[in-house]
RNA sequence: GGCGGAGUGGCCGAGUGGUUCAGGCAAGGGCCUGCAAAGCCCUGUACGCGGGUUCGAUUCCCGCCUCCGCCUCCA
């Protein structure tokens, strides 16, 4: 998946992906199959260095700094590590590589150090976006040598006080697209099963990508997965707009489970208009389970993890259907419920057992060592409440004995 | 201008040509409880607007309205 361009902080919109690629990977591990997952970081371009400079920082500081934070933001919302997140800066020789066999077939070429990838030379350009080449108005900056304005740069030339690696065609710096394609290929081969990340990179980020790609001869994705918005008023959360929702800031008011509960339970290509409430009613809806799983330990004992129910696998199947996972994880829940009401201890370490493995699949088991924590903090809470409540009850006694 | 997505009951959020609202949250009633909380049971008749097809449309077709996204950097 196409990760971040480390040039800010990680807000909720910018997790959702990692989120979701997150939910497949555990799924398809669950599921037997061995994954690579690759998670890309763009640590150089155009904005990295404009907000360096801005701030009066070295680049590579700057880029350092916030893919240290896009990697806590998503740690603390449970995502596993991936295989390797590639960095772009680390990978020039793959890139050049890719170059090389762009520019001996025909399919890129030199203009004044640039090089730009030749969109007229690849037939199936505009099949994955649905756009036709007649109708794109890629409108990237007027430059020099290009021969169609719709071509792309693969790499740009050095300028002066910006870092530079060297090439057969002089020095210069990656493209954005070259980059997640090099990366791709260097760890999953010429071809792999999956590629994704936010909507907006299906034009023209993934487009060109997958031209570049193919015309080189690499079968490159078999299947492209994107993940829709999270807004906010209506419009996508983005730091121009100021409608940004930042992850330490949630974590103030939300637990970590409770907000990967909230971006996780809409279908991934839904987009999630964010709201207060609605998160709060995740929340309450992560509680629930938790409850459950917390009280059954408590009456029953050690609750192991089971195997999902079969409506559980199958609505993940269906192109990751986790609204229709939730349905099937809070009706089992209920079920579970009414054994401990019923005080079937056996049924209801059953039923747990079960509600465990599907929350182990959502990342999201409340007795994992992940998240208990979160509730491992309520026993001094319990405790010193219960202090307050035996000293209420005996000053009632002493109330009710004085007849007061 | 080109391409794409969306408008569902108090709220979030699935889904489908037809008896009954996937699920959650909230609300009301009930069970349980010393009282609560938690839990469980019951209740709600929704699908942007106007046409059309159909025995029957929220679901299909046509038109319209509104909102959003991409086409420049973006998860």
């Amino acid at each position: 998946m196409c990760g971040a361009t480390v040039q800010g902080v990680p807000h909720i919109g910018h997790v959702r992906g990692a989120l979701n690629y997150d939910v497949l990977r555990r799924w398809l591990v669950h599921n037997g199959l061995d994954v690579l997952l690759v998670r890309n970081v763009t640590d150089i371009d155009d904005k990295i260095l404009d907000k360096a400079e801005q701030a009066g920082r070295p680049w590579w500081e700057w880029a350092a700094t916030h893919e240290r934070a896009f990697e806590d933001a998503y740690d603390a919302l449970g995502c596993l590590p991936p295989s390797i997140s590639p960095r772009a800066t680390g990978h020039v020789t793959q890139m050049i590589e890719l170059m090389q066999r762009l520019i001996d077939t025909g399919h890129a070429y030199i203009a004044e150090g640039d090089v730009y990838f030749s969109v007229k030379s690849f037939d199936g350009y505009g099949e994955l976006s649905g756009h036709r080449l007649d109708d794109v108005q890629q409108g990237e900056t007027p430059t020099r040598g290009k021969l169609d304005h719709r071509d792309f740069t693969l790499w740009k030339s050095a300028k002066p006080g910006e870092p530079s690696w060297p090439t057969p065609w002089g020095n210069g710096r990656p493209g954005w697209h070259l980059e997640c394609s090099a990366m791709a290929t260097a760890y999953l081969g010429s071809e792999f099963d999956i590629h994704g990340g936010g909507v907006d990179l299906v034009f023209p980020h993934h487009e060109n990508e997958r031209a570049q790609s193919n015309a080189a001869g690499d079968a490159f994705a078999r299947y492209w997965m994107h993940v829709a918005w999270v807004t906010m008023s209506g419009e996508k959360m983005s730091k121009s707009l100021g409608n940004t929702v930042l992850i330490p800031e949630m974590l103030r008011n939300y637990r970590a489970p409770e907000l990967r509960y909230y971006l996780i339970q809409p279908h991934y290509r839904s987009t999630i208009e964010y709201s207060d409430g609605a998160l709060s009613e995740a929340a309450t809806g992560y509680q629930r389970i938790e409850q459950f799983l917390r009280r059954t330990a408590g009456q029953a004992g050690a609750v192991e993890i089971g195997k999902v129910p079969d409506e559980f696998a199958a609505a993940l199947d269906d192109d990751l259907a986790t609204p229709q996972a939730f349905a099937v994880l809070h009706n089992t829940v209920r079920e579970g419920n009414t054994a401990l009401d019923a005080a079937d201890t056996h049924k209801a370490l059953e039923v747990a057992a079960t509600v465990r493995a599907m929350v182990d699949v959502l990342g999201l088991d409340p007795l994992s060592a992940r998240w208990s924590d979160a509730g491992g903090s309520e026993a001094p809470v319990r405790q010193a409440l219960d202090g307050l409540v035996k000293g209420l009850l005996t000053e009632r006694q002493q109330a009710r004995a004085a007849k007061d």
